[in-house]
DNA sequence: ACCTGAACACCGTTCAAGT
DNA sequence: ACCTGAACACCGTTCAAGT
């Protein structure tokens, strides 16, 4: 699938003459290089899930030979590692969250992670497994700040912090794994109908049916951070 | 785990003489079933990992082709639910702790759950993907009993069931993919020597070098459970 | 009822080479 | 400096068959 060069022959022929590139064919695929890998990969994570990035699907989609993205990155751990810090950006609160107001940004950060994990299902699940790459390190070093700000004790910190990211992970994992197809409900929902009488309070209590994900996780955010707070 | 029937043949020349088997050879190859395709299963994902579990080495350790497998169990998928229930069995709290206490009931069984998943790295990345088993749905059946009697508001049930989840999932999950090689280790404390500037707080509170974990996990969960105590 | 080998359509990465 | 195809040693699963 070496290039789509010739093809963009002939497609439509109002084009204007474009000046002569050096190197690059007039075809429309820009060089390979790090940043269209990456972007790329995210792409290819989005549509097909972990198991869907291939690099030979990679470097189909890239328009250039499975060997050529070698030269770019290390291997497909390096493509992980890349896609997914670049998913992780923060870009800090709204001017409305005032910053004073510490459980307001905290939380702020906290859901906009959460959102962006499931936004892009897969990062969740690399996350925990993969080194910290620099977006998620400054979300970390926010937390610690307001933490310290709030008055959490020095000796408390890094218990506080980890507490938080657990609940994240926690709750974004399960919640982006469940996010499955309507059949696999259904049939979840009809292998819970005949256990109720095994597990009768979780029945009772819906525990498995109830699917205000965002609500739940709002409030039990705001239950860890009653009890991380100094009394 | 099935039976060592005739693999005690000839180990110690002491046994009583067996008598006949029918159908199996004299081997040491008991006959395949569901409970040993399991058994050996978990033995293939302690040692390997998840990557390290293919039908083929599954079936090599069986002694037996590949495709035989694939008559007692649906997939590779299938192996993977099986092998994971069967390692999140609970026994329930030990005498000591009375039964009047709840919050030692509860730490008991997370602890217990989490040590139980550490002790098969591979169990805590697959349980948020795959369905509930029997072993778990009894772990949360408990919790939601042990929480009730706790005092807890029936509104606010499911809530600190999925927190406590979300806690042990997310530090269990950290815990078990940052238990990799001294290599790994050094490389990342190199890392971080030189982003002091760029991370300060973290940095100064040492947060992804202090390695008492089991001491972090305590704490941090009694944090969470003082804010889902009832006030 | 239980087990099997051959075959298919895939993987990631090494290597030696091309421009 | 950048890109390439062939080759190697793997995958999970279908199929048609054996006992």
């Amino acid at each position: 699938m070496a290039a789509k060069r010739s093809g963009a022959r002939g497609k439509r022929s109002q084009r204007v003459s474009v000046p002569p590139q050096p190197v690059q064919e007039a075809s429309g695929e820009p060089p390979l290089s790090r940043d269209r890998i990456v972007a790329t990969a995210v792409e290819l994570l989005d549509a097909q899930g972990v198991d869907g990035l291939t690099m030979r699907r990679l470097a189909d989609r890239l328009g250039s030979g499975v060997m050529s993205l070698y030269w770019h990155v290390d291997n497909k751990e390096d493509v992980f590692d890349l896609a997914l810090d670049s998913v992780l950006e923060y870009r800090g609160p709204p001017d409305m969250v005032v910053s004073r107001d510490w459980r307001g940004e905290v939380v702020h950060m906290l859901e906009d992670w959460r959102a962006r994990m499931l936004r892009h299902p897969w990062s969740a699940s690399l996350l925990p497994r993969r080194a910290l790459g620099p977006n998620i390190l400054s979300r970390l070093e926010m937390l610690s700040k307001s933490l310290s700000r709030a008055g959490v004790a020095d000796a408390d910190l890094n218990v506080a912090i980890w507490s938080l990211w657990n609940y994240v992970m926690g709750a974004t994992l399960t919640r982006a794994s469940f996010d499955l197809s309507d059949d696999d409900r259904a049939a979840a929902r009809q292998r819970l109908e005949h256990l109720s009488e095994r597990y009768p309070t979780i029945e009772r209590s819906r525990l498995l049916l109830d699917d205000d994900w965002d609500g739940a996780f709002r409030k039990g955010l705001g239950f860890l951070l009653d009890g991380l707070s100094p009394r």
